[in-house]
DNA sequence: TATTTTCCGTTGCAAAAGCAACACATTATG
DNA sequence: CATAATGTGTTGCTTTTGCAACGGAAAATA
């Protein structure tokens, strides 16, 4: 549906070519970036997983988004409250790169070709973002474990083209990321399980219904 | 924070301007648009408010999206999967301008002084509904109905600049938007009054807290 | 103005979800 | 390899939420 540009091959072109970017790389576990007010910056995940994780004042941890490669994130996309830290945390070993994004809104001096491309495509880049974020509203609206779950489901089966498929998380983040209680889910689980909806080794899912 | 560009005088100045594009003036509960795969349309709110709705296959109704002036909306924010009717329900008298994206993306023809200035603003446009959406979902992982209402009003509250204000919503809508039985939640607004927390006259909340 | 429709407020009861605790498996790490 | 840390799977109990139903208020409509 989208005019879906490449940014693989638009980021392995051009990720060298503009100066005002950093480039850094961090190991699991590492915090990536802080989300901090009036800063703006744009980051792209050039390799590996991340989650952008919210601790609110009762210590409840809730994984916000889950990034794999190419994903976008960073300020710009948030508006900072005081109530929350939101924190990027490697899930693996990760490559990412750093703008400012005003810089990209207002083009780099040097008026590299990165640039140029990037502020071309970001609202497509963006719209993308959109997408995903309303999708996970609808999953978040679902009214019953049960629902969260095989929305869930069904979304990761149809982006592999496939009734069976790993869960990208631990089922511990999976709990955090339907916003539920893992205890609950995995009770959850075996009556989907028990009704053959599904089936589960470990991290494996299979639908069965339809 | 972020560059903002002045939606309502590009709006009013321009508006009259393209060939390209729609405009259409809807009353009380008629349906505005109804998402369609691959079509590819992005309106503005000139005028009024409008929700967007959706049905499931159980029946149930949820508020995705709450429109007030000027906000966009349309297929171009949305992934239409089968499982859904996506609606836009006038909630009072509405103008709304109708565009294709492609239209916008492609530039029209008419090289017409709208798109251009639409173009150059569009990702800030899609940055402030990315905003938007992060805040709902912020809303949508708090655990229980009182924070998901502790929330909401602390919001409206910033919103606003006041420590009480109207809800834009009916209670009716308000637990719809919120993913919460009805029922429950006004027995919810019964305890946060009992407890201290907010005074409610009608659609008037006052927060007392803090 | 009379009447219909929608919305508000409330309640008893049933179902779902959260909490806490534990044993065991798996995975990191010294 | 031993040990620590993290993740999985389970359960009893409590709390929260949803469901259904109803009367009355408010708003829309004829």
């Amino acid at each position: 549906m989208n005019t879906n540009f490449d940014i693989e091959n638009f980021i392995l072109d051009f990720s060298n070519s503009c100066q005002k970017k950093q480039k850094k790389v961090f190991s699991k576990n590492e915090v990536v970036t802080t989300y901090i007010k009036n800063r703006n910056q744009l980051c792209i995940l050039l390799d590996g997983n991340a989650d952008l994780v919210r601790y609110d004042l009762n210590g409840n941890r809730t994984i916000v988004e889950h990034f794999s490669k190419n994903a976008l994130f960073g300020e710009v996309f948030y508006t900072i409250t005081t109530n929350n830290e939101l924190l990027v945390e490697a899930k693996s070993n990760c490559t990412v790169l750093f703008y400012s994004y005003d810089d990209i809104f207002h083009k780099c001096r040097n008026n590299c070709k990165f640039h140029q491309t990037l502020s071309e495509n970001l609202p497509q880049l963006i719209l993308n973002k959109v997408t995903d974020l309303n999708m996970r509203i609808e999953l978040l609206t679902k009214r019953s474990t049960r629902d969260k779950l095989l929305g869930y489901f069904s979304l990761l089966s149809t982006r592999k083209l496939s009734t069976s498929f790993e869960l990208p998380f631990s089922l511990t983040d999976l709990a955090d990321y339907l916003s539920v209680d893992r205890s609950a889910m995995m009770r959850e689980l075996k009556l989907l399980k028990e009704d053959g909806f599904i089936e589960k080794n470990g991290n494996r899912i299979t639908l069965l219904y339809k």
